[in-house]
DNA sequence: TGGTGTCACGCAAACGTTTTCGTGTTGAAA
DNA sequence: TTTCAACACGAAAACGTTTGCGTGACACCA
């Protein structure tokens, strides 16, 4: 099994210095012409390619970024990774990936392991238990350190860093005015614990949207979701406070859900109770995925653009490190959200 | 902002040498206890950690792994990712992750990128272009430059490297079989047409237990999906077909799809007709996923375990890399599968 | 012949480590 | 006083590149 060829290699080879080769694979005028097609043959018949790592250390930079983020079975997050992914080897970048799983400890260990060198920058989305801890040394370390961090959706406003983010207030908004405005008059709200961001955001969005529509809150119909490692059992949880709800409330003709699995969830339940969709109950969740998509019914959704959000971490990432933008200067990035509407509206 | 602080600089602060320096943070006894605390204070206070990329390229091997998929926003392979990110970091190893978007010319460049040093080996699935041109010098030369590939799910047989499969043909055998136990008689196939490796397994399955259940299969129920990148057109395609083969076959009383998706449809537009499910009408797919799991009602799938397959695939190449192993012996891994009885069965 | 230029190449440093092999300074034994 | 071991440290090479600079050879001109 022959070895990688170095430029050593061809050196002895050809009985040049190793310099010399370097130049004439580069095609500097300063070596021969004819030394340079030698070379150039030789290194292509042995297809040569110079070592990454060599030339990473010589420039202080790998090209690569690295991402991490709490899951990557999740449509939400790997759609943005495919749009990172996307951006960066448009222009010449690696994509390197680590995960936290919810977990401050994994966020800190993956950060320290990568932070040493293997890549130039981060873009990440910070693991729910770090939010809970308030803990945010690690970042400020790397950043203390010259590495150049872009946090997207699950921000540390208090972090002085570029930041991409979803106006989850202003599209949860929008979709309960589409309810409110397509008839519904008693619309449930299914939300996250308020110490979630997103989910906080998302239920302020829902109630600016019926104060503007002159509708009075109802506290009961409200749940809030305690989220669970065990989503098997959070679930299942949800779904016996969802049957008392509609128990209880028998005027429900509107559920907006701070995400798809709560939707789905709601809508199971629903038809399972006799209700029509959308002609009795109309239903939209915020993040769009292949679960609404191909729900039965098709369920409405607000779309996040996942995969654009990770274009522009990706560019504003790769910017800052071409030095294309000042260093100094931190952007906050909203990417807008969409209403897809489906069979859950009328 | 200070930058990232290096031997040199603690070597020229506490005036001694690198050389020391570095001993003195392994703990070398060559070395002072004096000398040794001191340098270790410092190193402490100054958050040294060593540069990554020194390392790599003193040591020959970067302790990264590169995987290449073809997808990523995908339930199998980023399940299949979560699998191998935690043997690879409990391993001590990072991931890096390219794209090839199921096209041969960036599976190609992909894996120029990272065979340049970058990684030590691969793990990967080969990309549908790739497996139609049949064109594999790309995997032959890495492998000839001494770096090791384990492929996964879409193996090319003839290529001499450690393989992870799924036993396709059993899994489709056991999915029919239930169908075919639990009372149904014409049993519909949805699957890829044959150059798709696993649809064809697949489709033997399927074959092979009708018949060691000395039932004559039909053509007319079975519907091979041209593959199409627009999959909302490919899905329009298939609904149109599924609806007059339903048209056609009023005796249908079982379906089974080579995956979720094509079960999906098939599911909507038989509930549509009228269908109840499962009574009239039993459905498995391949591919265990979300939306298998969140249908209504959920759908009874063949479940490939695409962590544990990542994992095993992490394992296997890591040995390698780490010689426990031969490096001249290659095996093929079949995880096995198992069938999830949910809401579409009887 | 001496001076000047150009060509074609090699040397060496640099990136940040680790590690082998010295080497100067002790102190003690002979 | 000599010899030797132990000790504590430094120099240098190595990993594979790139690049500024030095230099020998040759040609040309005066």
């Amino acid at each position: 099994m022959k070895r990688k060829v170095t430029l050593k290699q061809i050196a002895k080879e050809l009985d040049v210095s190793v310099s010399t080769v370097s130049k004439a694979l580069r095609n500097s005028k300063e070596i021969s012409l004819d030394t340079r097609t030698k070379v150039q043959a030789f290194a292509k018949l042995y297809n040569y390619r110079p070592n990454n790592i060599a030339l990473s250390l010589k420039n202080k930079r790998t090209k690569t970024i690295g991402v991490i983020i709490p899951e990557i079975v999740h449509h939400f997050f790997s759609n943005v990774i495919s749009g990172i992914e996307k951006e960066a080897n448009n222009r010449g970048y690696n994509v390197i990936i680590g995960l936290s799983n919810e977990s401050f400890d994994k966020e800190v260990i993956n950060i320290e392991m990568l932070a040493n060198g293997s890549i130039d920058g981060f873009i990440l989305s910070v693991a729910k238990e770090t939010l809970l801890l308030q803990d945010y040394h690690h970042f400020y370390e790397t950043i203390n350190q010259g590495m150049p961090i872009v946090m997207f959706d699950r921000v540390v406003n208090e972090i002085a860093c570029d930041k991409v983010v979803v106006d989850d207030k202003l599209g949860s908004k929008k979709a309960v005015a589409k309810l409110i405005e397509s008839g519904c008059k008693h619309i449930a709200l299914i939300t996250t614990k308020d110490y979630v961001n997103v989910g906080k955001l998302r239920t302020q969005g829902y109630l600016e949207a019926l104060e503007e529509h002159k509708i009075v809150p109802k506290s009961s119909l409200i749940i809030k979701v305690e989220e669970n490692k065990d989503k098997e059992v959070e679930i299942e949880k949800l779904e016996r406070e969802i049957s008392t709800l509609f128990d209880k409330e028998k005027s429900i003709d509107g559920i907006f859900a701070v995400n798809e699995l709560y939707a789905i969830t709601a809508m199971k339940i629903a038809i399972n109770k006799g209700y029509k969709i959308p002609e009795d109950l109309s239903i939209i969740a915020f993040t769009d995925g292949v679960l609404s998509k191909h729900a039965i019914p098709s369920l409405s959704t607000i779309s996040q653009h996942a995969s654009e959000m990770g274009k522009k971490a990706a560019t504003m990432l790769i910017d800052k490190l071409e030095e294309l933008v000042d260093e100094e200067k931190y952007q906050t990035e909203v990417i807008n959200t969409t209403l897809i509407e489906r069979d859950t509206t009328r």
